[in-house]
DNA sequence: ATAATCTCTATTAAGTATATAGGGAATATA
DNA sequence: TATATTCCCTATATACTTAATAGAGATTAT
């Protein structure tokens, strides 16, 4: 299960997306209003996010949040790696956080990780080949399609 | 990452799938002793599968656990769902333990949701496409191949 | 009757998730 | 340059989860 953090990240990154075209910084006061996210918390993951250069901000008046890149460039494998750690299910399968499993005697032969390479595959293959963009034009379309159904 | 409880539980059951054929219980210590697992957490991890049908014991002497079916009936996936909760990324997704996200308006259009099934839907197909067989027979052509390597 | 073995509940310690609090730093603008 | 606005950063609290241990109870073979 993915965590609160990342749900209200992602939540809040789609906001931010949406209004990627404005260039226009947005507040976390709205984006924690809009989205319904303990502001003081969004606080954290945001600055998070910035930290990790998926966000750019600015202090003081007009100030606020926006994408430090266009929505097609942002991946959902980078934000969640930042938000939950390594997308690998054993540690010893991470390219980005790579560290020998302490009970292994050999990586080779390893059944378990065997498995857990096939787990880690597809689920990069998914999330690095979804970008918050894919994620926004989705929804539109199940939006509209929806209208015309009710 | 997975716990090491469920670590723990594939390489006991691994080792108890190559036995499997001979008929015989396997004492708790014997698993614990054989895989470097700390006895009393294996004691529980192996009773939790027990209720969950998927090992059988006897008590007394001469008694052990062993599989309640053979390795290539058992699927990754049910081990899991049994030791880490359900697959899926989100509660609304779960067929085994289906639950409302308390945040969301519209599950139909979420999308998050959407992408999280993609997520979902290729975890499934891995973990409850792979047997314990299929674990097993892995990692034996692996140790195989790495003989004649050397 | 006894020893062997699993069963079950409780407890503990450490780590993680989900927040909240409050002062600090930067910036626009009057 | 004073002020209001807004993000920045560190600390703290609480609840929950993970990993492990403890010990008495129940069952069985001999």
């Amino acid at each position: 299960m993915i965590s609160k953090k990342t749900k209200y990240a992602l939540k809040a990154l789609t906001t931010l997306g949406e209004e990627y075209d404005k260039k226009q910084s947005i507040l976390i006061s709205d984006l924690a209003a809009k989205d319904r996210i303990p502001k003081k918390f969004l606080e954290l993951i945001l600055l998070e996010l910035k930290n990790n250069g998926i966000l750019h901000s600015k202090q003081g008046k007009g100030g606020g949040y926006r994408l430090a890149k266009p929505p097609r460039q942002i991946k959902l494998g980078s934000i969640m790696r930042i938000l939950e750690g390594p997308l690998s299910p054993v540690p010893c399968l991470s390219r980005t956080a790579y560290r020998k499993c302490d009970d292994c005697e050999d990586e080779n032969t390893c059944s378990i990780r065997m498995v857990m390479k096939d787990l880690h595959e597809a689920t990069i293959s998914i999330l690095d080949g979804t970008s918050l963009e894919d994620m926004i034009e989705r929804s539109k379309k199940l939006q509209t399609s929806e209208m015309y159904f009710i």
